[in-house]
RNA sequence: GCCCCAGUAGCUCAAUGGAUAGAGCGAAGCUCUCCUAAAGCUUAGGUUGCAGGUUCGAUUCCUGCCUGGGGCACCA
């Protein structure tokens, strides 16, 4: 926020090194002074004394730099709206008036209200694509980290100045639809649930069987073998008449996908996720197909189909590269079907063209790192600008204390399961914490809180760390969690209704407490943690942000007496920045996709 | 064989070239006649996997090794 004195300062140490001979920096890092309770701006001269001692003059670096930093303060004296200037250990450190800026601060947080951290316009479209399980299944916890972190990636780069589209590209087809269809169709036809979400789980099962009917046992008999081959030889001829266009085959599947897009919607209102643009896997098969030719005709792809082969791109070679980086990758079978990597580049290309895609975000597991690098490389090829600002954000995996998640064994964790856990254990919490709060708000603020707890114990794990998934550790209340955050905006929201009615101004002409300082210099930092969040693609970032933020402000709130302060003008101060304070929380939450309670 | 990711306090994790490596949980203790104790405050706990290198300065960058996970053309 203090972007202008930075600069006047800058041109004033320029000036100073100009003068003495000194190399001119034309780039000074500058950083909040480290130790609490002071606040204030600070650079270093090391980099300055490390040049000179390269251009052959004898110096010792830390001694010059200090050297450096006296000098430059000397030359600077007391800026305008400074209070102090030292240098110490090569360090130039300058100190806020608390005053002016406490209330520059306080004052552009509640004139920007919602929008206060919102970047400028960046003039550039982003894609997001997550929230995208495959189809006839249930929603699990892995899943759900995949769609917190795209959508909180998405706020992020909206909020930041990016025009932003979310997208989602569900798995339609494949074997593992076809089972699901093949076994319902056999034995489970009109005995589907009613309710949308036991339906969703119920469809798990049903593959869960499938699955068990279709792989073979250790201690097979010939009868089962037998039986098994019948099996598979069903669903072998169930696919075959699916892929022909199958119009009974084609409803039916079109039926119970539906059911997965109910579950998923449902899933996707809860978490507050708005998808814009809806790409199925099915829908982008059969046009997929057209651009073989086209990679083809440009030599970007090789064509191996005269000799019985199929259609390959050679990245590394189509490089120039030497060594084995991107590798070679087949873009249409031998049979005239399409894989993965020619979906995601005909994807690309409709991102690009018809959408006007100027950078396409993927939150997709880490494993495919390798696949996306590869389309990625052969958009380049193509001619695509885009595709270097293309982004994989990769996420570990969440696996289970017993081990990894397995949809066809039925092992795994359901989102609406571990959901459904956390509202009750935040009404009991309730019971137990504020027995007085009215039960016809208990369940909505049980939602906000049990939720917020899941996202928060997703989004505080830097995304390619792998989780394993406790659900006691992920709905914990206490600590670093999300209803920590949450509390924080709680307790400011209570001393604001007790006080009433808010002066419209206020000065920060005390002695400020430095408990008082801290949290306003966690306030002002703020806007370039979301642009430092957004650059980065981390929502970790921001995590961290809210949960110090909170720190700040839960430390304060034991120290510092706001209604019973000393004077008016104090009590109306710390007025303004409580509620300086809850506006930031709550932004800072609201890009995590957190609710921000105003009681728990 | 090649590539990617991780290794930091007992446990789970922060810190992406700067000043004193920080939190949470767990452990010991303290604070509710006081704005919500889902909180705050003490104390204890570290050879940042190992060995080199670059740098004034390395948890951070480079090289090699060790351990764990993942990936390497007709799965998605």
């Amino acid at each position: 926020m203090f972007e202008i004195e930075q600069k006047s300062i800058e041109r004033l140490i320029q000036s100073y090194c100009s003068e003495n001979a000194i190399p001119v920096p034309n780039e000074l890092q500058w950083n909040p002074i480290p130790f609490s309770g002071d606040w204030g701006i600070s650079t270093s001269f090391f980099q300055v004394a490390a040049q000179e001692a390269r251009s052959g003059k004898k110096v010792n670096v830390p001694a010059r730099a200090q050297e450096i930093a006296e000098g430059a303060a000397d030359h600077i004296g007391i800026p305008k709206g400074f209070s102090r200037v030292e240098a110490v250990k090569g360090y130039l450190n300058l100190f806020f008036s608390s005053s002016d800026f406490s209330k520059r601060v306080i004052d552009q947080v509640l004139e920007d209200g919602n929008d206060f951290g919102r970047g400028e316009s960046k003039n550039e479209r982003v894609m997001v694509e997550y929230a995208q399980p495959n189809t006839h299944h249930s929603f699990h916890i892995g899943h759900y980290r995949n769609s917190i972190l795209g959508e909180v990636l998405a706020r992020l780069v909206e909020f930041a100045g990016f025009e932003t589209i979310r997208a989602s590209y569900p798995g339609d087809l494949g074997l593992g639809v076809i089972t699901v269809l093949w076994i319902y169709e056999k034995r489970y036809k009109n005995q589907e649930p009613e309710e949308i979400h036991e339906r969703g789980q119920w469809l798990l099962n049903l593959y869960v069987e499938a699955t068990n009917m279709l792989t073979a046992k250790d201690d097979e008999t010939p009868e089962e073998k037998e039986q098994r081959e019948a099996y598979d030889a069903e669903r072998r001829e169930m696919y075959r008449k699916w892929d022909a266009g199958d119009p009974y085959l084609r409803e039916l599947w079109l039926e119970t996908r539906e059911w997965s897009m109910e579950e998923l919607h449902d899933i996707l209102e809860m978490m507050d996720i708005n998808v814009d643009v809806w790409f199925f896997e099915s829908d982008v098969d059969e046009p997929s197909k057209a651009i073989v030719e086209e990679l083809i005709s440009k030599d970007i792809a090789d064509d191996e189909r005269p000799e019985g082969g199929p259609v390959i791109v050679r990245i590394d070679e189509k490089l120039g590269l030497k060594k084995e980086k991107y590798r070679t990758n087949v873009i249409l079978r031998n049979d005239g079907t399409t894989l993965y990597l020619t979906k995601d580049l005909a994807l690309a290309k409709d991102k690009f063209e018809k959408f006007g895609v100027d950078r396409s975000i993927y939150v997709v597991d880490v494993r495919q790192s390798l696949h996306f690098q590869q389309a990625f490389k052969i958009l380049e090829l193509w001619g695509f600008e885009q595709a270097k600002k293309c982004f994989h954000l990769g996420y570990g995996f969440v696996s289970l204390p017993e081990g990894a998640m397995s949809a066809r064994r039925g092992n795994v964790v359901l989102f609406k399961v571990v959901a459904d856990e956390a509202i009750q254990r935040v009404l009991s919490e309730i019971e137990e914490k504020n027995p007085e709060m009215p039960q016809n708000e208990r369940r909505d603020v049980a939602q906000q809180v049990g939720l917020g707890a899941l996202a928060y114990a997703m989004l505080s794990v830097d995304n390619n760390k792998d989780i394993i998934f406790d659900i006691d550790e992920a709905l914990s209340f206490d600590g670093h969690t999300g209803p920590y955050i949450q509390n924080a905006h709680v307790r400011a929201s209570s001393i604001l209704r007790k006080a009433g009615e808010i002066s419209g101004e206020a000065e920060f002409d005390y002695a400020l407490l430095p408990h008082e300082i801290e949290l306003i210099e966690i306030i002002s930092r703020f806007p370039q943690v979301v642009q430092q969040a957004a650059k980065e693609y981390r929502p970790l970032v921001m995590a961290n942000y809210a949960f110090d933020l909170a720190t700040a402000f839960h430390s304060f709130y034991h120290v510092v007496p706001v209604l019973k302060a000393e004077t008016d003008a104090m009590r109306t101060a710390r007025i303004r920045l409580i509620t300086a304070t809850k506006q930031t929380i709550a932004n800072a939450l609201r890009l995590l996709a957190i609710r921000a309670p105003e009681v728990m």
